[in-house]
RNA sequence: AGCCAUAUAGCUCAGCAGGUUAGAGCAUCUCUCUGAUACGGAGAAGGUCUCUGGUUCGAAUCCAGAUAUGGCUACCA
């Protein structure tokens, strides 16, 4: 058709139209536009999180880089200038597990010589480099596809120098702060292995093993101090033991304290030691007494003859309990060194409280080495205890078990002994005279009188993966981020941000902070982002912060004569990469420069990398090379404004952002933060590509389009929920919202195309339109407004929902059902639209034009194109302002009517179908009781609308003052609650029982004394019940009677209906359009319907267009020409012809 | 084991500053409407709002505990 304004469409790919689009956009350059267009506008800045490219992307992603586009391109409408920088997050252990896993080598091969099968550091990163970035292009796919704006041409990638020496600025800035330092962490170890074993090797199949250990309850004999005194009241004939139980008695020579928890109630027991004989009076948890004594020699009395009774070797030992108290009161005594082999130079042994105690077995008090436990270390570290710890041959504190597994010669008694038996070889096992070393830690603390009890115990141990020999905790260097020192300002600043759903902030997140510990940095890795501390055997440090600054190090050591020929090489060759800017900051490179200390010293690098953590919490600075460049932009784009990523990262990129941004620059990272639920498969379970359930975002995206796949993720469920994906409820999602949309649009299309209908702007002044515009007008501008606070609140799924319920209940099946007529009319005799005609045309396109603004940010393809279809010549919708809400036209005592009218129109549709009254059947009056006037008036308004919706002829009222409604009073428990409370329940029974008479006195004076109730009249609900002799139907405080009287006139126009119908179906059938003009001749052969149709001649052919209606004794043989139909309606036989003019 | 979240119809979700008949959509079954609509409308059926206690005149809603599911963290001496 040519000049057609509005593009119809016969039916919808939207897949196909998302592509277009995306096509029209790249041409158009349309998101850069949205970027460009806002220059000088206020920004708001919104933080990418990296995704590692080493894999392919899931559908996961799709929902997690939905959030983020929504809010970029709601900001974007609002006018701010928001810049999406993409990013790469290169570094890390999965991409070297899988670069490993690839070459069919372990962590063993690396930086072994080529011969033994090895593979060089040089190769092995060369490898990891190449892999990381392998799905790239796959990942880009996706972002196009389901429409991410992001800038994907100028990404931040981790592995590049410039992100690098942006991260070693900020390390060097944490240096200087002392914020970063060299400790210990205690790690899983395996000594024959040599190695440390990451949580992931230990959490492999296999590792933990059963295994039956000598254990040890032992005595830790209390100092008589002011703290203790309430444990000697008793006498000081003996003395006063805490005990203490270890499945590992060989870390009992590295004890330094015993943890007890606070809140647990322990007792002090008088009795004898089994193995010595002597008197003791111990202290363990009160709800473990029953483990370690027998019920029989149990005395209520310590004066209990059976004390001295008492024979060595006797079975039962007599034992009583002599006090009761809380953990907390333990808490600071001191007690002496159980194996005094090694003493630490600050004050150790004390009782202190930890949180991790139970009294689900041992005696509820923990033997605590700070040197071999993870929990025993960080309560220590809290409660400043020093770990037991020997200096080695280079005076480096090392703890008392070296890395072989062999105790060091400062434990004199078992020095050079290996401290778990698996360790010694099997002959040496074999030996009859052979004792492991846990058992003769045993004797020998049995002979002290330091054993209560020796006992084998069976229980889980881990085991190396690789040797299958069981593992220690043990301490391993590295490097750590203070993160302690500024934990009260972190919490402080936590609270300043908004997190959506907030719990994740105040719970998880605000949690974890309150317990923070210090960050771990160290990772002995190969490809990652390197630690910039070089190091001198005597402690020398020096932390680099630029490549300027490495080289001018370098240079430096050049001048020495303490480096070696080979060193000197090596720094020459780097320092002429470095001059080329053909340079490397990764291993193998940065560890074969060697710097010289101030005393003269070799300068080596610290082996370790950094956690790939720091790499994406440092991106605000990093992407931006801050700050050798763009000091200018990272000022203006520091903190964000909004970031989002899966629940999954509160301790990963949150922690990380937040922790730099507060230790180094006391600020908040981001503002905003929107953490996301996981996507699970329809039964809830976790996707993954072994199960198979796992869903592939490119083929949902080609197969429903992008805009219905973020619609469903969406609206379906809160964005921190989970997700249960169901595939078949992105179709149930096209079909409703996309499908009812697409239709109003078509109509809308169709109809303006014949009217040359162009829209010019706002025409008809609103005032001057009837009801159903203005009602559909004030329901827009109230949800703009909804819509707007839904977004403005992070709530993206309110948002999505409000725009989905307007346009199905209200704009498709309310507004333009009932504005049909409007469309196919309303032409005034020259030929010229009528304003009410012109008046639908605006509203509705409004209604769309604006319903695409709204909903672009979560459906952006096809918003675009319903927003270009409708407005000729604009050039996208994402590069609109947001529309603002015009408030005047907001009518809530309409939208009050309209609800009233579709209550009203339901009921009495229900009364039809209860009495087999179609629709087309006219009936000639509904009767609506009202009870106010307000409630009269409301309806009034709308009873047009009523009388065509359910086709009658009549609305009438009937009020309180016809005498003939029957009224039903029930109790408003809100409004009777605060003021009867307790008596609820006799004033409901006394306000159900009331009489009439009683109601009339309550509403005409608005008070009743009930009993003893003095009741108003708004403590009531008053609803009509019934009108006697009437069908009536309600709902809530609605009701509405029919006069269901079919008169013989109602009857013919019933059938004229009818006949209307069967004309406009046999129209469709025939293909004719919608202007064609008809000749019908109808074959007289009943006289009812003769009648029906000859009263309603003229309203039949103006509905079926005919130019001619007649009825005739018989077709003349056309009975069986192409014209002629039969068609049964009802009881009637309708014989006819019907001819195109 | 600890922490966080969730638990409402067959399915997906609303409701949750406590108010007595717990809603919607999908799916099922009747029926119906349609000159934009593979849409809509009416009806039917479908619920001990996970369980147990508590607070209250009144609890799906608030509190405590339990159970289940999911996530994160973790060395149970």
């Amino acid at each position: 058709m040519p000049g057609v304004k509005y593009q119809q469409y016969e039916s919808l790919d939207y897949a196909k139209l998302a592509a277009e689009v995306l096509t029209y956009w790249n041409q158009n350059q349309v998101f850069e536009q949205s970027v460009s267009l806002r220059e000088g506008r206020p920004t708001f800045t919104f933080y990418e999180g990296p995704p590692s490219a080493n894999g392919t992307p899931g559908i996961h992603h799709v929902m997690a880089r939905t959030i983020k586009d929504i809010f970029c391109r709601y900001k974007t409408l609002q006018g701010y200038q928001v810049e999406r920088k993409g990013g790469w997050d290169t570094h890390g252990l999965p991409i070297e597990l899988q670069v490993e896993k690839e070459l069919g080598i372990t962590k063993d091969h690396i930086g072994k010589p080529e011969s033994e099968g090895g593979i060089s550091v040089e190769d092995y990163n060369r490898k990891c480099r190449e892999t990381v970035m392998r799905f790239t292009d796959q990942w880009n796919d996706l972002t196009q596809k389901m429409g991410y704006w992001v800038d994907l041409d100028n990404p931040y990638i981790t592995y590049k120098n410039e992100y690098i020496e942006s991260i070693w600025w900020l390390l060097k800035q944490l240096y200087d702060k002392d914020l970063l330092y060299k400790g210990y962490t205690i790690q899983p170890y395996s000594p024959k292995a040599g190695t440390g074993l990451s949580s992931h090797e230990l959490n492999m199949p296999g590792t933990y093993k059963d295994v039956r250990d000598t254990t040890i309850v032992a005595q830790f004999k209390v100092k008589p101090t002011g703290k203790s005194g309430f444990l000697f009241f008793d006498s000081a004939d003996a003395d006063v033991y805490i005990l203490a139980w270890t499945t590992t008695p060989w870390t009992l020579p590295a004890n330094s304290a015993l943890t007890v928890g606070k809140d647990i109630d322990y007792v002090l027991v008088k009795t004898f030691n089994p193995y010595t004989f002597l008197p003791i009076n111990v202290v363990l948890a009160k709800a473990l007494v029953s483990r370690w004594f027998n019920e029989k020699g149990h005395q209520d009395s310590p004066n209990s003859p059976a004390f001295d009774a008492y024979l060595p070797n006797d079975k039962v030992i007599p034992w009583a309990i002599l006090s009761e108290f809380k953990g907390e009161h333990l808490e600071g005594i001191e007690y002496e060194q159980l194996l005094p082999y090694v003493q630490p130079e600050k004050s150790a042994f004390r009782v202190i409280l930890g949180d991790f105690v139970t009294t689900e077995d041992g005696t509820g008090v923990v033997h605590t080495s700070p040197t071999f436990g993870a929990d025993d270390f960080r309560v220590a570290q809290a409660a400043g205890i020093p770990p037991i710890m020997v200096k080695d041959e280079n005076g480096k504190e090392v703890p008392i078990v070296d890395k072989h597994g062999q105790f060091v010669n400062e434990i004199t008694d078992f020095a050079g002994r290996y401290v778990k038996e698996e360790y010694y070889s099997d002959e040496e096992r074999a030996d009859p005279e052979f004792r492991p070393t846990d058992v003769l830690i045993a004797i020998k603390l049995k002979e002290e009188n330091k054993a209560f009890r020796v006992e084998k115990y069976e229980h889980p141990y881990p085991h190396c993966w690789r040797t299958d020999k069981p593992i220690l905790y043990y301490p391993l260097d590295s490097w750590f981020i203070r993160t302690t020192a500024k934990k009260d300002r972190l919490v402080e600043l936590n609270k300043t941000i908004n997190w959506q759903p907030e719990s994740t902030g105040t719970g998880r997140f605000g949690n974890w902070l309150e317990n923070l510990v210090d960050w771990n940095l160290s990772r002995s890795r190969f490809w990652g982002t390197p630690l910039p501390i070089w190091r001198s055997e005597t402690g020398e440090e020096v932390c680099i912060g630029s490549v300027e600054e490495l080289t001018s190090y370098v240079q430096k050591a050049q001048g020495s004569e303490v480096l070696t020929e080979q060193q000197r090489t090596q720094n020459d060759a780097y320092l002429q990469k470095l001059a080329s800017g053909d340079y490397d900051l990764h291993r193998p490179y940065v560890d074969e420069v060697y710097f010289v200390s101030e005393s003269g010293k070799v300068m080596q690098r610290e082996p370790d990398l950094i956690d790939v953590w720091f790499d994406s919490g440092a991106m605000p600075y990093a992407q931006w090379h801050y700050p050798f460049e763009n000091k200018d932009v990272f000022a203006k784009a520091f903190p964000a404004d909004f970031i989002s990523e899966g629940v999954d990262q509160t301790r990963g990129w949150f922690f990380t952002l937040h922790a730099i941004a507060g230790m180094l620059f006391d600020s908040i990272a981001f503002k905003n933060v929107v953490s996301t639920g996981l996507v699970l498969d329809k039964n809830g379970n976790k996707m993954s590509k072994r199960l198979g359930n796992a869903i592939d975002p490119f083929k949902t995206l080609a197969q429903y389009g992008p805009d219905a796949t973020r619609w469903y993720m969406i609206t379906n469920a809160e964005p921190w929920d989970n997700l249960k994906f169901n595939i078949d409820g992105i179709g149930e999602v096209q079909r409703k919202l996309f499908g009812t949309l697409s239709n109003t649009y078509n109509f809308f299309a169709l109809y303006a195309n014949l009217d040359h209908f162009t829209f010019t702007g706002r025409t008809v002044p609103v005032a001057d339109r009837p009801e159903l515009d203005r009602w559909i007008l004030s329901k827009l501008q109230s949800l703009v407004l909804e819509v707007e606070e839904q977004f403005d609140g992070y709530n993206p799924t309110k948002a999505g929902r409000a725009v989905q319920d307007f346009v199905n209940d209200q704009l498709s099946n309310w507004y333009v059902r009932l504005s049909r007529r409007r469309f196919w009319s309303g032409v005034t005799s020259d030929g010229n639209m009528t304003a009410d005609k012109r008046a639908a045309y605006e509203t509705l396109h409004e209604c769309l034009s604006v319903v695409a603004q709204l909903m672009s940010p979560i459906a952006p393809f096809y918003a675009d194109w319903l927003y270009r279809s409708l407005n000729e010549g604009k050039a996208s919708v994402h590069l609109t302002d947001f529309p603002i809400a015009d408030k005047t036209l907001i009518n809530t005592e309409l939208e009050q009517s309209m609800e009233a009218a579709q209550g009203v129109s339901s009921l009495v549709h229900s009364l039809r179908k209860g009495h087999k009254l179609k629709v087309r059947q006219p009936l000639s009056r509904v009767l609506i009781p009202v009870l106010s006037a307000d409630t009269r008036r409301q309806i009034e308004h709308v009873a047009p609308i009523i009388m065509s919706e359910v086709n009658v002829k009549a609305v009438e009222f009937v009020d309180d003052a016809s005498g003939i409604l029957k009224k039903r009073v029930k109790p408003n428990f809100k409004a009777l609650g605060p003021k009867f409370g307790k008596q609820m329940k006799e004033v409901a029974a006394a306000i159900t029982a009331m009489t009439d008479d009683e109601l009339k006195t309550l509403e005409q004076t608005n008070a009743l004394q009930l009993g003893t109730f003095n009741l108003q009249l708004s403590d009531v609900d008053i609803q009509t019940e019934d009108i006697p002799g009437w069908l009536v139907a309600s709902e809530g405080s609605l009701t509405v009677a029919l006069d269901v009287t079919v008169t013989d006139a109602l009857r013919g126009e019933g059938i004229a209906r009818d006949f209307v119908n069967r004309i406009q179906n046999l129209r469709k059938d025939r293909d004719f359009s919608v202007t064609d003009k008809i000749r019908i001749e109808l074959e007289r052969n009943n006289e009812v319907l003769a009648q029906a149709i000859e009263t309603n001649r003229d309203y039949i052919s103006q509905e079926v267009q005919a130019i001619s209606l007649d009825l005739v004794s018989d077709l003349n043989g056309r009975a069986s020409g192409p014209l002629a139909t039969e068609i049964e309606m009802d009881e009637f036989l309708l014989r006819l012809t019907v001819e195109r003019v």
